[in-house]
DNA sequence: TGTGCCGGGAT
DNA sequence: ATCCCGGCACA
């Protein structure tokens, strides 16, 4: 799934996607419709046509907008069912009643304080997306994403598909630390695995997995989850019925797809809720569903007839009011519960986050020219009615239905303001910082390294290694910001936080950021801290950029030359790199990939420098674009996805030295082409330019492929070149770059990417 | 000879 | 779909 190479399209209606809720994590959904363009809008049958990536037709991709249905909601669970529960629902109501987390809970595992209404509200949530906002077969892969923390992820663990609560993503190794919970244990464990191991939907497993599962006591929890999973989610009582329900991650090979046999449902549903909350925020529509959204009416029922943007209702009321309305102790308290109620991963996930949400979240007021940021949403909303809106309560703010409020402020994890800003500026969380800018991305650099070996890679390292990263003085990115950037890259380093993150787990360390940097980042973040959603367009995937990754060597250049006070981190981030590089000789401290998570290290400084050094200016760039993102999205729900892709675009193509905003667009169009497309530059080698055209879009880091930067065309070219070997088209001629087994060689084949392992062409360190 | 990975088979 | 591997092309 997260090899790095698309399949082929088909019609792509009912393919099942990952789409990105406004909270940043992303949703599994199945997309019900394909709109094509403007111009052709119409047709919501089926008209696959679009659908289908050719590099012609970027521009009919990039219009292309699919409607996702998410999951969460299915007819399955649909009110009725739910609401229709009797038995469970007395006692998780009682519970849900004082708590609102638990409330969320309790829906969760039993819709049982659902109205009718409401649940009919959920019961269909349907968004539009753009291609490039998608993730799963025929779009983005989980592989040019940053998870969140938080996220949903699924594994195999054990032998068996697990799933689990992303905890943190380095993006430098790709490497996730999960969050799951197993059946014998209470406490949840926490797993790194390599991003390309892990997958936003539930995958179908394998025969042959599901047959080990089966000798697993997880397998016969799981198996019973099938019939008891109705049950079970009825019954928060019984814990021992929950977890096997979670464990019951393993799921027939066949139902996959089939909602109504998941057993994830209830989480998902839980999940619902939040994402219907945060889409209110973002869409318009959602607006207007929520006037008639007040918890119980009725009225919002019709919504679910698919209009883009559902009401949140009750949903956001799970999810704002906990953080308002909970004292922290009710919180703890409920929370507390829920866990023990159920000790699956799902609870855990909820759990977790919401934990995360409420210790962390902020309201933060978009709008325009306004960065005001309240620590509870009441506060927020009041804001913006007074300030903005100049109107009267007509509700108390507590109440979470605040209409229109809602558009002009966003709830932001902390996480999203503190972590990611803190890239820059707290880089100290070491290789677990999980806000690390995409052209840390790992894959990023792996393709740099690739495509940058030898002698380019010097040059390129050169512009790199400038402190400051003027690299991107071309780009877009306003003074102010760059500044900040540079700041925070050469200056900001406090030493003090490092202790933390080295230290901490992210969620930890999120919120320990908050206290201490976390308010004054937030404000400050308006202007170019918050990466907001992240970067997880991150780029290309390996497969075919050509990214300015430094390669290994250069790396080590850069360690020594380059870094005075900040070795230290300087090289355990190259290490990290090295790793995936495959070069050093240290990747020994990658040990990363299976070392439990505390590493210390004295990095920050280093981090910092690195970043700055590489693309930390990419970083604030985008961190910049995105935010504008954020503010936008409130006010214009189409336009976002745009931005979106444009972001992931810039993002990348920031790093490029002589980068031009003008010649931004263009790439940027480029890769909203071709992200889809990745995988196909087989396809494409029989023409070399168009290769070539490719590639440098999806590297987009060196965007220019045009000229501007002759040495990056260069660079890219040999790329192309090496993919069309005149004698073996159809086969791609073997690349320089390090793949699987050089880089981690056989004894750790257990690290190379799947496909190295099936002897398939390497994913991870695409040619 | 080692490597990358295609093609295809088994599950 | 996932996983595995024979075997080819290439270095």
């Amino acid at each position: 799934m997260s090899t790095g190479r698309r399949l082929a399209k088909r019609s792509i209606i009912g393919t099942k996607v990952c789409a990105k809720g406004p909270d940043g994590l992303w949703y599994s959904g199945t997309i019900s419709d394909v709109k094509t363009p403007p111009s052709y809008m119409g047709p919501l049958s089926p008209p696959p046509p679009p659908t289908f990536l050719a590099p012609g037709e970027a521009q009919l991709n990039a219009d292309t907008r699919y409607m996702v249905r998410f999951d969460f909601k299915t007819a399955v669970e649909s009110p009725v069912a739910s609401t229709s529960s009797p038995s469970s629902s007395s006692s998780s109501s009682s519970i849900s009643s004082t708590d609102p987390s638990v409330i969320v809970e309790a829906r969760r595992v039993a819709s049982v304080h659902i109205s009718p209404a409401q649940a009919l509200r959920r019961s269909a949530m349907i968004k539009e997306f753009r291609e490039s906002d998608l993730i799963g077969p025929g779009f983005r892969s989980i592989m040019d994403t940053e998870l969140q923390p938080g996220q949903r992820v699924y594994f195999t663990y054990n032998g068996r598909e697990q799933s689990g609560d992303v905890v943190e993503h380095d993006a430098t190794k790709d490497e996730v630390t999960v969050k799951i919970t197993t059946v014998g244990n209470e406490e949840p464990i926490e797993l790194k695995k390599r991003l390309e191991e892990v997958r936003l939907l539930e995958s179908r497993r394998s025969a042959r997995l599901a047959d080990q599962d089966r000798d697993t006591d997880f397998a016969r929890l799981a198996d019973m989850s099938g019939e008891r999973r109705r049950t079970t989610t009825h019954s928060i009582e019984v814990p021992s019925q929950l977890t096997a329900q979670h464990n019951a991650r393993k799921r027939p090979a066949s139902d996959h797809q089939d909602y109504s046999s998941d057993p994830n449902k209830d989480e998902e549903t839980c999940r619902a809720a939040e994402i219907l909350s945060s889409m209110k925020l973002q869409s318009p529509h959602g607006a207007m569903a929520d006037k008639c959204s007040s918890p119980g009416s009725s009225s919002s029922a019709s919504w679910s007839s698919g209009s883009a943007s559902p009401p949140l209702s009750d949903d956001g009321h799970a999810h704002h009011s906990p953080h308002i309305i909970m004292s922290p102790h009710d919180a703890a308290n409920a929370r507390i519960r829920t866990t023990s109620v159920s000790t699956s991963d799902e609870g855990i996930v909820i759990d977790f986050k919401e934990e995360r949400k409420k210790k962390s979240k902020k309201f933060r007021c978009v709008y325009p020219g306004c960065h005001n940021v309240e620590h509870e949403q009441n506060k927020i909303v009041r804001h913006i009615r007074k300030t903005h809106l100049g109107k009267k309560n007509r509700r108390s703010a507590d109440d979470d239905c605040e209409n229109e409020e809602e558009f002009y402020y966003t709830d932001v994890d902390d996480d999203d303001e503190q972590v990611k800003p803190s890239l820059a500026s707290e880089p100290t969380l070491s290789h677990r910082d999980m806000a690390r800018p995409p052209h840390e991305d790992p894959e990023y650099q792996k393709q740099i390294v690739g495509n940058f070996k030898q002698g380019r890679a010097g040059s390129h390292y050169n512009h790199l290694a400038q402190p400051h990263g003027r690299t991107i003085s071309g780009s877009n990115i306003p003074s102010t910001h760059q500044q900040q950037l540079q700041n925070n890259n050469t200056s900001c380093i406090p030493t003090s936080h490092l202790a933390h993150h080295n230290y901490t787990w992210p969620a930890a360390a999120a919120v320990g950021s908050n206290s201490s940097a976390g308010t004054g980042l937030a404000a400050a973040s308006s202007s170019a801290s918050p990466l907001g959603k992240h970067a997880r367009s991150s780029s290309t995937r390996p497969s075919h950029s050509v990214a300015p990754y430094p390669s290994p060597m250069y790396v080590q250049q850069q360690q020594h030359h380059s870094n005075s006070n900040v070795s230290n981190h300087h090289n355990n981030h190259h290490t990290h790199h090295h790793n995936y590089a495959g070069s050093s000789g240290n990747s020994s401290s990658n040990s990363s990939s299976s070392s439990p998570v505390i590493h210390s290290n004295s990095s920050a400084n280093n981090m910092l420098q690195q970043l700055s050094q590489q693309n930390v200016t990419v970083t604030a760039h985008h961190s910049q674009q995105q935010q504008q993102q954020q503010l936008q999205q409130q006010h214009h729900h189409h336009q976002q996805h745009h931005q979106q892709q444009q972001q992931h675009l810039l993002s990348s193509v920031t790093i490029t030295p002589n980068f031009h905003p003008a010649q931004q667009q263009q790439h940027q169009q480029q890769q909203q082409h071709h992200q889809p497309m990745r995988g196909q530059q087989q396809q494409h080698q029989q023409h070399p330019q168009t290769t070539a055209g490719n590639l440098v879009a999806h590297n987009n880091n060196n965007n220019n492929s045009n000229g501007s930067n002759p040495m990056q065309q260069q660079h890219m070219a040999p790329q192309a070149a090496v993919k069309q070997t005149p004698h073996s088209p159809g086969k791609r001629t073997r690349g320089e770059n390090k793949k699987c087994r050089k880089v981690y060689g056989m004894e750790k084949r257990d690290q190379w990417c799947t496909q190295c392992r099936w002897k398939k062409a390497c994913s991870r360190f695409g040619d």
